[in-house]
RNA sequence: GGCGCGUUCGUCUAGUGGCUUAGGACGCUGCCCUCUCAAGGCAGAGAUCACCGGUUCGAAUCCGGUACGCGCUACCA
């Protein structure tokens, strides 16, 4: 059954965004069909009117394309199986479901959303499930065609046998079994021509060859009824595999309401696409070793569905920000300098102009001390302009009665320096605390205040060096005439 | 309510009958390193494996029940 070539495909319906929980998904069906040299599809599942959002389909494809999921097959990316907007497919599924009608496995409904509400309020009083009660299929063939020829609003309802045990084998979960009286007479086709869910998605998957069905866990009950359809045309079943939900903190599921949950909000708030991919493939699948790092390919190579948990998983801040900071600190500096560049360009910065090999250093200095780009202007701003305050803690601290005098000493001493190193700037301050009888503290804390307003951050040194000399004797001599004590 | 799925440290998880005094990671605490802050190293707190019963010489692991949580129960996906 499972071929040699997997087919696969994610299918968000265009609601405005990508949710994580469907990036999760669409991660997947990814990791799957790339491990298993298959193919992975985007569709698109446009069939309700009412819902249809301006620009979500181009939102969807473009954070797509901004996390690297590249799909083989699907809109802008028209393969042979299109089109793959359910919107344009409408005639198809006409075609099949008069083709379930006349095998008697479906029939058309004429019952108005009146009589339906009023039915379903009844079972309801009388502690019976609410069900269609199957009113419309005692229709004639004549009554239907009256009725259908005299414009009369129809919907198409699969025909549910009854007694009948409906079951399937799931790759996450295993043997799963519904009893085909719990099911509804489902709508197949809408009043207004439009296919429902089940009925696109079962049609679209058989004709576009789909063989793993992997989805999230809110589409398991609906399984048994598409199990039904592909018995009903006749078709060849794929693999289900439905996926646990992701979570928030108390454990409902994850919704806006209690934090971001669209792709393109992390994308904002600075998270790099290597650490949400990461993150979110971590959510619910383990390779069984203890390696948590992972770069897409590595993913790919090691992804099975076997392999996925069954329970929901929590979305914890804690640890994405964690992995945002592992993958910064582990991606190369050339790719580091586009995105401090990219940052920097809309910052209040974007005026000034630094070179890359000033950048590279500050890069390299400030590495390991920050967990989002964005945090290397707002860590260390003092690299980009020059300190316009003093710490005021720091200054109380450090800045004792004789700072100025000391700093002066030094700053002359600075100022003889022929292109110095950072040893240079090491050697000679610790000569001067030597001349000074001073400790070296005295002079290194007062220094890093004066040169970045700061009382945290890289090596003293660093900064100096990456400063230059001219700017680190500016800065400390207008530091001496600022910084008053209190 | 009905049906279905799930339940191992706060969180993500390892574990598929003896190797387990239940391992790792995030977070938290402490120590080391050190000019500060990080990073790194080390250490620590943290799970009677939801509960009850059964099978077995032996169960987190197998079986049954209960509880709790979640999902579905639309002419939404």
């Amino acid at each position: 059954m499972i071929s040699e070539h997997p087919r696969v495909r994610f299918a968000p319906s265009p609601t405005g965004y990508l949710h994580v929980g469907g990036l999760r998904t669409a991660l997947y069906n990814y990791l799957f069909a790339k491990n298993q040299n298959g193919k992975f599809i985007l569709r698109i599942e446009d069939t309700d009117r009412n819902r249809y959002v301006e620009g979500a389909v181009e939102n969807l494809i473009n954070v797509l394309k901004w996390i690297g999921l590249d799909y083989d097959e699907g809109p802008q990316k028209e393969g042979q199986y299109g089109p793959y907007m359910q919107s344009e497919r409408l005639d198809i599924y006409k075609k099949y479901a008069e083709e379930l009608v006349e095998k008697g496995h479906a029939y058309y409904c004429f019952c108005t959303p009146e009589r339906l509400t009023e039915l379903k309020e009844d079972q309801k009083a009388k502690g019976l499930q609410p069900k269609y009660d199957k009113h419309c299929m005692s229709l004639s063939k004549d009554e239907v065609k009256k009725n259908l020829d005299s414009g009369m609003p129809s919907v198409v309802r699969l025909n549910v046998p009854s007694d009948v045990k409906v079951s399937f084998d799931d790759i996450v979960r295993g043997r799963v079994e519904f009893d085909s009286n719990g099911i509804d007479d489902q709508v197949l086709i809408k009043s207004d021509g439009y296919p429902t869910y089940h009925m696109a998605n079962v049609i679209d998957d058989h004709f576009m060859k789909i063989t793993h069905v992997i989805r999230g866990e809110e589409w398991l009950s609906s399984t048994p009824k598409h199990v039904l359809l592909y018995d009903a045309f006749g078709w060849e079943k794929p693999q289900f595999a439905h996926l646990p939900l992701l979570l928030n903190p108390d454990r409902s599921k994850l919704s806006k309401r209690q934090g971001d949950v669209a792709v393109e909000d992390y994308r904002a708030k600075g998270y790099l696409k290597e650490a949400l991919l990461n993150f979110v493939a971590l959510l619910g699948w383990n390779a069984g070793d203890d390696v948590e790092f992972y770069y897409l390919d590595e993913m790919v190579r090691k992804f099975s569905l076997e392999r996925v948990n069954k329970s929901g998983a929590v979305f914890d801040l804690a640890k994405l920000n964690w992995l945002n900071a592992e993958h910064l600190r582990k991606m190369p500096d050339q790719d580091l300098l586009n995105h401090l560049k990219e940052e920097l360009s809309n910052s209040r910065f974007k005026d000034h102009a630094f070179s890359d090999e000033y950048l590279l250093m500050v890069i390299i200095a400030m590495k390991e001390r920050v967990s989002f780009v964005k945090e290397y202007l707002e860590k260390s701003p003092y690299f980009f302009e020059k300190p316009e305050s003093y710490e005021e803690n720091a200054v109380k601290k450090s800045w004792k009665e004789n700072t100025p005098e000391l700093l002066s000493k030094l700053v002359e001493a600075f100022e003889r320096l022929n292109h110095p190193t950072k040893e240079d700037y090491e050697a000679v301050l610790h000569k001067t605390a030597e001349e000074l009888q001073v400790g070296n503290a005295k002079l290194i804390h007062p220094v890093r205040l004066a040169v970045s307003g700061l009382s945290a951050g890289p090596g003293l040194f660093d900064i100096l060096y990456i400063l230059g000399k001219e700017e680190t004797v500016q800065r400390l001599k207008t530091a001496v005439e600022k910084i008053k004590i209190q």
